[in-house]
DNA sequence: CATATACTTAAGTCATAACTTAAGTGATTG
DNA sequence: CAATCACTTAAGTTATGACTTAAGTATATG
């Protein structure tokens, strides 16, 4: 649950695709890898990425294994946004009082 | 402005910590490199991922290089979270529906 | 119980990332 | 106008990522 493995975890397209199918419904490994030109174990690694950085957790059953987003995980990268947008705003609310203070700018 | 490229600036925490302090205020080249235990070409190449991306921009005026954060960039990147969760949500009222449809069990 | 299924493990290849040091360029400044 | 300052460019090193193929291991299933 750390924005490194996160990040670095959906900067990849095929991640990225695989979570946003999870978040619509969980899939077996093999749904999962259906839609990619790609070998079954290159996509099982891409869910290692997935499941270290905790967007992911999967639970075998049988032979089967069953994938599905965390969405407290999502939350977490998400938060880091609303931070610096907060900072962002911040910034230009200073601004604006000071150049109400300071109309002709800043005095010498 | 492509989420790969955007994702992949993020993971890195020095990139990071660069976007959260820009985030706050505009700083020259030398300003951000100042609390880092790493050469200035290793933060100008920082730099360098994080311009790619589109979530900063910098201006030279002399010799002075100044960087500021880009916040469509970081919006881009909210919403593909904002649209995980929707999906993720519209997934779970779904599931209501079908309960409250089918309390005792899907129906042989 | 032999065979197919659904992954798993292992190992190797090739490209990219994250630095480094050394040497340059062009704008200020004493 | 010589020195300093604020980057820039170039090139090399080491580690990490994104695959591949080949072979293996538990579950089912006919």
């Amino acid at each position: 649950m750390n924005l490194d493995a996160t990040f670095q975890a959906l900067a990849d397209p095929t991640r990225r695709d695989m979570v946003e199918r999870l978040a619509r419904a969980p899939a077996t490994v093999s749904e999962l890898a259906q839609p990619y030109a790609m070998s079954l174990p290159a996509v099982v690694q891409h869910l290692a990425v997935l499941e270290a950085s905790g967007l992911v957790r999967s639970e075998k059953q049988g032979r089967v294994r069953t994938c599905r987003v965390e969405p407290a995980a999502l939350s977490l990268a998400e938060q880091w946004f609303n931070q610096r947008r907060a900072e962002w705003d911040a910034r230009l609310d200073r601004l604006g009082e000071h150049l109400k203070r300071f109309p002709d700018g800043e005095p010498k």
